[in-house]
RNA sequence: GGGCGCAUAGCUCAGCUGGUUAGAGCACGCGCUUGAUAAGCGCGGGGUCGGUGGUUCAAGUCCACCUGUGCCCA
């Protein structure tokens, strides 16, 4: 009986699974969309439209995808499809950084055993080696999330095409007369005779002398001393001493001057203790105290070499040891280098590549030709220079230290800093600096503080240190005469780099000089002269810098500048500035119109996160994307105000799975309820539909206008929040929930139920396609549910125009007062829940419930009004109004009396008899035509 | 140490130019339903708005300092 009777309903009925299954469906629709072609089907549709063009940034091809990459891609990807369904013309050209330090390491770490017996061009192979795995597994990862795009246009900074832009970029700065050649200290490991970077350091324990030096200030009148006045510096390497140029002590700290015997010392105040004690000097007095600040510009001189040695004021110095007095050698450490570009010191390094004393001249004759760097870790060099302190009186104490220091990872040994000649950018030539920082302003940073990040970064940039003592990497394009005097020429990089462009950098550590630089014109002062190429590298940062030229303006889809740059908050300092320098020399603006920063990815808790998990397993996204699915990534994406950091963890990533199948089953319950409807043949004018109908596509017009902002200002979780908001509530628990009576039980092609319909075909067509720039798979998948009632539709959801409700949807009048009766509803659904936790009631379908109010009362009255749609609202088996003289509107509970009908479950007053289904209401009877 | 940010319920987010008992969704608890069913509905508990001090008739909202945290620089 009951089952014939089920049979006579219209139940919800779908295809569309509501297990999503993402992990095996995604691949299938990959497969898909790569089959239909569906980059170029969007690219077609939108050719004439109003170009959006996205630059993306190039990921180093040195490892695994992981959540940060995954959300800059993500948001570029979100973008785009939104984009595009906006009838942009939204061309997506992905790149990949290939060259650069990072990458050289790791390959080195894998060659580690070799490594000696490599030469560049070997080093370059493998390292090219290197980057093309990890760009397949990186575009593989980024394919599987979804990221849509034409990957045989993809660029590449390794192609040899590119690193000739990379090279006439270069060009651009030389032309600027910004390139020149100066001394900066770098990381220097004796045994390997190269230059190393911080990431080829190891802090080991070493046993380092520990020396206090006297340097003699004879006239200390300037602060009010007459008799000479010592300072005492304190180092742990000697041998840095005769290049010693300088003292720097901390303008913020107070410096006491101490009697002992006849004798004056300057110390900082703090140290004065540990100092008398260290340096067996015992009982001493302060005679004086002076603000550091007042220091400055007193003149010391160096213990045995006739030299002066200026005090300098550096924030650097610290009272954690020694004296507060900083020995100061601008060739031989980068604090010291920093200051002596602040006072304009030589930047002096008398050291030669296997370590030992050059004769400069100023090196005395003893020094000359001993090494820093001696048999079973003695230092010759330390030996000397002790001695010789010991010798002038400048030698104070004597000690042994064990401490950090840093060691070359190849050779274990001590390293040491030493300036080498390199090749800068000069950020004031030209007003260079000042034509950024203008520019800076016609940019739209967004956040807005990213201006103040970008204009401070750019503001105290020191010039550009753009050399690399490296192999993987664009060759600067230098050559050495004889002497090692430098030559570099704009015309001649131009042409080298036409060479490049045809053959590739290996070209120019494949030859030599006479060969490169065969058949180009050369300057007249290069003429006669025999010529060596160099070995440098340019700096990475050039080579991405160097895309808006390599990539923008060479792609015909593209061009220049940018609408938007979108990157991670580090690329202040690193992209959008290298970006914005490049862009600045060759077109003169910066390459971009409106730059998006997010943050970092972060643990639950807002700590940093690390590479692996509690178990040492690394996290890539893989991990994630394969359990979760893209499109619960992307949800997760979406859901992240991302402008702040962006907190990751499987705890957040559930409530996103929670998110997600409201999403799916919302969807879910609309398309099996429109299994039998045709919108040709069933659909009604809008007009023509029933109030609640009106007010459901009503709510759905509200919704596009705030989505659609939150899209067009970037703003994704408020997307994501008001569509969660509008599922769960308006469309799930109030909509959805009302209409079901009516959708089950009435006849299939009656007009309030062919209303419903109605709206949830317009409705689910307008909220699915809200969503498809995020649940770009899921969406799709419901969207051609809907076309053909299968998993596939050629009309892809991609393909669709941006949601724009017409007028109609809105033109009503009962909007307000019918929002009235559903909050009434949260008042009838409290007194619903007491009688249902009194066992009185089951659902509310077993209730009467009546209401009483004064006629005069606005609520009763909008109730009065809308009486007949009452039971639906409340889905109750009836509603009663009862007028009363005064008092404000009440509401009772009561259980339904009457008799309940098997088939939709009201209660009535009574059955009637029908002949196949015995006992049924009325309105089933009716509807049956029994 | 410096620069730029961030800090509202367990989670993700609202809270506009300071103004009634601080909101939403999810999660959680208790029920209902079994005709969206590895679903759906209802009700409920939960926050001294990181802390301290200040400005104000009034501060989550303005100011200062502190703490925590992130990126960049040193």
């Amino acid at each position: 009986m009951t089952a014939n009777l089920k049979k006579t309903l219209t139940l919800p009925k779908t295809r569309f699974p509501m297990r999503a299954n993402l992990v095996l469906r995604e691949p299938q629709r990959l497969q898909f969309w790569e089959k239909e072609g569906l980059y170029r089907r969007i690219q077609e549709k939108n050719a004439n439209g109003r170009p959006f063009i996205l630059h993306d940034g190039p990921p180093f091809t040195n490892g695994f995808v992981h959540m940060g990459t995954v959300l800059n891609k993500v948001l570029k990807e979100i973008i785009l499809r939104y984009k595009s369904m906006r009838g942009f013309r939204t061309p997506y050209v992905a790149g990949w950084d290939c060259h650069g330090l990072p990458i050289e390491h790791k390959v080195m770490l894998e060659l580690r055993n070799r490594v000696a017996d490599l030469s560049a061009l070997e080093i370059r192979q493998a390292c090219a080696q290197f980057s093309k795995k990890y760009l397949k597994t990186q575009r593989r990862q980024f394919t599987r999330l979804g990221v849509l795009t034409d990957w045989s246009a993809e660029y590449r900074t390794m192609d040899p095409a590119y690193e000739a832009d990379i090279l006439r970029t270069f060009a651009s700065f030389i032309d600027q007369g910004a390139v020149y050649r100066s001394k900066k200290p770098v990381y220097w490991s004796i045994p390997c005779r190269t230059a190393l970077a911080e990431a080829e350091i190891e802090y080991k324990e070493h046993l380092s002398p520990s020396i206090w030096v006297k340097f003699v200030i004879s006239d200390a009148s300037a602060i009010g001393i007459k008799d000479p006045v010592t300072v005492v510096i304190w180092t742990t390497t000697p041998w840095t001493l005769p290049a010693n140029l300088a003292i720097a002590v901390h303008p913020r700290l107070t410096y006491s001057v101490l009697k002992s015997g006849e004798e004056l010392y300057l110390v900082a105040r703090d140290l004065v203790e540990p100092f008398a004690r260290d340096t067996g000097l015992g009982a001493v007095q302060t005679v004086k105290t002076i603000a550091g600040e007042k220091l400055e510009g007193l003149v010391a001189r160096h213990p045995f070499l006739d030299r002066p040695s200026p005090i300098i004021l550096a924030n650097y110095v610290t009272t954690e040891a020694g004296t507060g007095a900083v020995h100061t050698a601008p060739g031989h450490g980068l604090d010291d280098y920093l200051s002596g570009l602040a006072y304009n010191l030589e930047i002096y390094s008398p050291l030669d590549d296997e370590g030992k004393y050059a004769n400069d001249g100023q090196i005395p004759p003893e020094l000359v030709g001993v090494a820093v760097l001696g048999r079973k870790g003695r230092s010759p060099a330390n030996e000397a220079v002790v001695e010789m302190l010991a010798q002038s009186g400048g030698l104070m104490q004597f000690r042994k230290l064990k401490h950090s220091y840093p060691h070359c990872w190849r050779s274990k040994t001590p390293v040491v800093f030493r300036a080498m000649d390199q090749w800068f950018v000069a950020m004031d030539e030209k007003g260079l600096r000042q034509r950024a920082l203008q520019a800076i302003g016609d940019v739209e940073w967004i956040p807005a503080w990213g201006e103040n990040r970008i204009r401070a970064a750019v503001e105290n940039r020191p010039d550009w240190c753009i050399s690399r003592q490296r192999s993987w990497g664009v060759p600067i394009p230098a050559f050495f005469d004889a002497e090692g005097k430098a030559y570099i020429d704009a015309g001649v990089v131009r042409s080298i780099a036409k060479k490049i462009g045809e053959k590739g950098s290996d070209y120019w550590f494949e030859n030599d000089s006479a060969t490169i630089l065969e058949g180009i014109d050369l300057p007249d002062s290069w003429k006669e002269k025999s010529l060596a190429r160099g070995g440098d590298t340019l700096d990475v940062w050039i080579d991405s810098g160097s895309s808006s030229q390599a990539v923008l303006k060479r792609n015909e889809q593209l061009g220049y500048p940018a609408d938007l740059y979108l990157e991670g908050s580090d690329q202040h300092r690193g992209w959008f500035q290298s970006s914005l320098w490049a862009g600045m020399v060759t077109e003169g603006i910066p390459p971009y119109k409106q730059v998006l920063t997010h943050g970092y990815v972060v643990k639950e808790d807002g700590t940093k996160m690390s590479k692996s998990d509690a178990r040492g397993r690394p996290q890539t996204a893989d991990t994630f994307i394969e359990k979760y699915g893209a499109d619960v990534i992307r949800l997760w994406v979406s859901s992240q105000d991302y402008r702040n950091d962006i907190p990751f963890s499987p705890n957040i990533l559930n409530r996103i799975v929670d998110t997600y199948r409201l999403f799916r089953n919302t969807l879910r319950f609309q398309l099996s309820n429109l299994s039998d409807f045709d919108m040709e043949k069933d659909g009604l004018a809008i007009e023509q539909l029933d109030l609640i109908d009106r007010w459901a596509l009503h709510k759905t017009a509200e919704l596009v206008k705030p989505v659609t902002q939150a899209y067009d200002t970037y703003a994704f979780h408020r997307a994501y929040q008001l569509l969660n908001q509008f599922f769960s509530v308006t469309l799930s628990a109030r909509y959805h929930d009302m209409l079901k009576d009516r959708l089950y039980t009435l006849a299939p092609d009656s007009r309030l139920r062919r209303s419903s319909q109605t709206a949830i075909y317009h409705i689910f067509r307008t909220v699915a396609r809200l969503m498809a720039p995020v649940l770009a798979f899921s969406t799709d998948e419901a969207w051609s549910h809907l076309q053909t009632n299968g998993d596939f539709s050629p009309d892809c959801i991609h393909l669709q125009s941006w949601p724009r409700p017409p007028h109609s949807w809105t033109a009503w009048e009962g909007m307000e007062d019918f929002e009235k009766v559903l909050n009434f509803r949260n008042d009838v659904n409290e007194l619903l829940e007491k009688a249902r936790q009194a066992k009185r009631i089951g659902k509310s379908l077993d209730a009467n419930i009546s209401v009483t109010g004064s006629e005069n009362d606005p609520l009763f009255q909008i109730l009065l009004r809308f009486e007949s749609k009452l039971p639906e609202v409340f889905i109750a088996s009836r509603v009663s109004l009862e007028a009363s003289e005064v008092g404000e509107v009440s509401i009772e509970v009561a259980p339904a009396e009457g008799e309940r009908c098997p088939r939709c479950w009201r209660t009535v007053e009574r059955l009637v008899e029908t002949t196949i289904y015995g006992s049924l209401c009325p309105r089933c009877q009716e509807t049956l035509r029994i």
